[in-house]
DNA sequence: GTGCGATGCG
DNA sequence: CGCATCGCAC
């Protein structure tokens, strides 16, 4: 079974690049992030003729995430309130989360804020939303064994995670609280499924559209599926796509395909 | 020879398209409108690779014209006030008009004001910009024989120029008014090359991007070349070229191509 | 650099 | 409906 995570930067937009590769690359599950689309106004249809089913979070012009599963998922919950009842449903406005169970595998859809810049309100609101995102997940562990959670963490845990110019620890996306708060959500029992085949430094997912980054492999390492130890043991590979990012007009991000 | 005119509603976004006409279509002038673009910014090299000689005026956004020609134009000058030293220097903000030399030929490339609404500012606007075409034209014929005047006139000057759904006088580019302060300048001694050889109805140069006018043809025959009577007479045919306007992102307008 | 939305223009 | 600008986000 496959499930691949790509940040897609508008659905609309791109909504060509991802219909070919999903045609290409026929995986089990894709998770989408960064959709910037009400519900109303997702374009089902290319999916569902490919036979998909669709799960969708959206809002206008920001963040937005979605699930294209082949197989109908038994169960999909949007955002943190249901799980977390007592949380502040402004944690919600913004859509960021989409859960759903395939099987016995509950597959976690996240778009983790970006935080603009180290110190800024929006760093905050990303580190409260982290703390937000463990007690989440701490919940769900209480009912559910195998989680595969991806999507765009907007965060690069490791040194090698980073093309080298822009490797410190106060830039965004690599300060040492981000990478704190990410750690200690992995605590709860979550690994890597991408570091389990690859050690490997240069290994992307997300290359900025400014100064050519992507022709000179300037990336992060920011896409991710971490997962629940069963489901660690059981995956077979994990592995960036590259193809599409070298088309005209891409998403500044590439697709990420783990097999279990 | 052959003289084109054509609208393209920005030459950056529409290049390709007017590439591809001119590689197909290599008339020997071509006259363009709504650039949309400050003389920097305008795409010279793809012209200059077709062999096309380049004069342009443009400006941020809005109007800016421009005449590719084979030959170099042993003359060329841009809006009215060279020729108009005593006229306030607004008239020549907008840029709208580009006048060449190609031999004996004066070539007179307008991007008439299309004047909103019957009885707006912008209408009168554009009954005055007339008179002033008017005065500069006047001017223009004491030291030039044969004058090709052509562009965008936002007017259609008869009923038959209009599909029947919005022929009415309080219509923008077909009132009264408008029609009568063209007509005037005709009067000066030009001739509607078009309709030396074609008296037919349903034969536009617009049609607007709303409501599939193009589909339904809805259109309105507003581009057009005038001639002095020798060159009138010379005339050898006058076509419009729909290929472009079936397109994917068209412009609105379609080219115009004299022959003489 | 790219996408979205709002506004102005036609 | 399409283009251009601007401001914002990433």
């Amino acid at each position: 079974m496959k499930i691949a995570t790509w940040n897609v930067n508008s659905i609309r937009t791109r909504l060509d690049h991802v219909i070919e590769w999903l045609t290409d690359n026929p995986v089990d599950v894709l998770c989408l992030q960064e959709t910037k689309v009400i519900e109303e106004w997702f374009p089902r249809l290319p999916f569902t003729k490919l036979g998909y089913y669709l799960y969708v979070s959206g809002q206008k012009s920001y963040n937005g995430v979605a699930i294209a599963s082949l197989q109908p998922l038994t169960d999909s919950i949007i955002g943190f309130n249901s799980i977390l009842p007592d949380l502040d449903s402004k944690w919600d406005e913004q859509k960021r989360v989409i859960t759903g169970m395939l099987a016995d595998i509950c597959i976690v859809n996240l778009y983790v804020p970006n935080g603009s810049s180290v110190g800024s309100n929006k760093y905050e609101y990303k580190l409260k939303w982290l703390h937000l995102l463990g007690s989440y997940l701490q919940k769900l562990m209480q009912t559910h064994s195998h989680i595969c959670m991806c999507g765009d963490f907007n965060i690069a845990l490791e040194d090698r995670d980073i093309h080298e110019k822009v490797n410190n620890k106060n830039h965004i996306m690599s300060s040492s609280a981000e990478r704190q708060a990410l750690k200690s959500i992995l605590s709860l029992g979550f690994a890597d499924a991408f570091r389990k085949f690859n050690q490997e430094s240069g290994q992307y997912s997300w290359w900025d559209y400014r100064a050519a980054s992507f022709q000179h492999n300037f990336g992060w390492r920011i896409d991710h599926h971490y997962l629940t130890p069963e489901l660690y043991n059981r995956a077979k590979g994990c592995i960036t796509d590259t193809i599409p990012r070298n088309k005209q007009k891409p998403s500044d991000h590439a697709p990420v395909i783990l097999e279990i």
